[in-house]
DNA sequence: AACCAGGACGTGA
DNA sequence: TCACGTCATGGT
C-alpha cells in the first residue's frame, strides 16, 4: 500500500464515488438529484453508453481546457438544444453559429478549430477506438485532453493528470514542482497497479481518482496557501 | 477589481 | 528542451 493509493482511498472515504464524466442527457438513476448532480452518474459505470456519448465526452474534454466544467456545460447545452451535440451535427453548422454556442466555455475561436478538427478525425475512426498518440497527432489535443478522452471516453487505462493532480502532489511533496505531465502519470499509473489486487478495479479507480483530487482541491488547494486543512497531509 | 480556472500552441533562445 | 506570451469568458 503506496502513498498514491492511501491518498485514494483516503478520498473515497471522504467523499464517496463522484460519477464522472457527467452527460448533459442522462436520464438514468439519479435523475432524482436533478438541478443538484444533474448529469453525474454516481456508481453506475455503464458509460458512454453509445456513441453519441462517446462524442459527448470528447467534446466536453476539449471545451474544459482551461476553465471550469459548470461553463463547459453551458456550451454543452447551447449545442444539445440546437441538437447538434454529434461529429455531424457540429460538422453541419455553420462556423460563427459555432463559436457563439461554445462562447461560454472561453477561447472559443481556437475550441471550436480544435472541435472541428477532431471531428475529422473521429469520422474516420468509424467507431473504433483512437490510440494515444494518434490522438496527440490532432491540434488542439494535448496529453491531458488525450487522457481525459480515452480514460472517459472510451475508458481506456490512461490516467488522466490535471493541474490540481500536480498542485496536491507537490505541496505534499510527492513529487518535484518541475515533474513534467509523464511522470507524474507514470508515478500515478505505476503506484495504482502495483496497489490494486484486481486489475479489473483500476479502471474505476483512476475515473474516480481523478475526479476526487479535483473534488478536493477545489476546497483545499484552489486559494493560497495551498493545502490549509487538508487532511491528507499527515500520511 | 484583480485574479485565475480541471490547457495547448507558437515562438525564440 | 524550456520559458513565456497568447487565447477569452465567467466566477469570486
Amino acid at each position: 500500500m503506496n502513498k498514491i493509493y492511501t491518498i485514494y482511498k483516503k478520498l473515497y472515504e471522504t467523499y464517496g464515488a463522484q460519477g464522472w464524466w457527467p452527460f448533459i442527457n442522462y436520464d438514468g438513476v439519479n435523475r432524482a438529484k436533478k438541478g443538484v448532480n444533474r448529469g453525474y452518474h454516481v456508481l453506475d459505470y455503464t458509460f458512454p453508453r453509445n456513441s453519441d456519448e462517446v462524442f459527448e465526452v470528447c467534446t466536453g474534454s476539449i471545451l474544459t481546457q482551461n476553465t471550469t466544467f459548470s461553463s463547459v456545460v453551458k456550451s454543452l447545452e447551447n449545442l444539445n438544444s440546437k441538437k447538434s451535440l454529434t461529429a455531424n451535427g457540429i460538422e453541419s453548422m455553420d462556423i460563427q453559429e459555432l463559436k457563439t454556442a461554445i462562447k461560454p466555455s472561453g477561447y472559443y475561436n481556437q475550441k471550436a478549430e480544435y472541435i472541428l478538427e477532431f471531428i475529422k478525425f473521429y469520422k474516420g475512426l468509424n467507431g473504433a477506438i483512437p490510440t494515444r498518440e494518434e490522438l496527440l497527432n490532432i491540434k488542439g489535443i494535448g496529453e491531458e485532453t488525450a487522457d481525459s478522452i480515452l480514460l472517459y471516453g472510451y475508458n481506456q487505462l490512461q490516467f488522466k493528470v490535471d493541474a490540481y493532480t500536480k498542485r496536491v502532489l507537490t505541496e505534499l511533496g510527492l513529487i518535484d514542482k518541475k515533474a513534467k505531465y509523464h511522470e507524474i502519470k507514470l508515478l500515478m499509473e505505476s503506484s495504482l497497479k502495483e496497489a490494486v489486487e484486481d486489475k479489473k478495479d483500476l479502471l474505476v479507480i483512476y475515473q474516480e481518482y481523478h475526479a476526487l483530487i479535483v473534488n478536493h482541491a477545489k476546497e483545499f488547494y484552489s486559494k493560497k496557501p495551498y493545502g490549509q486543512g487538508c487532511f491528507l497531509k499527515d500520511i
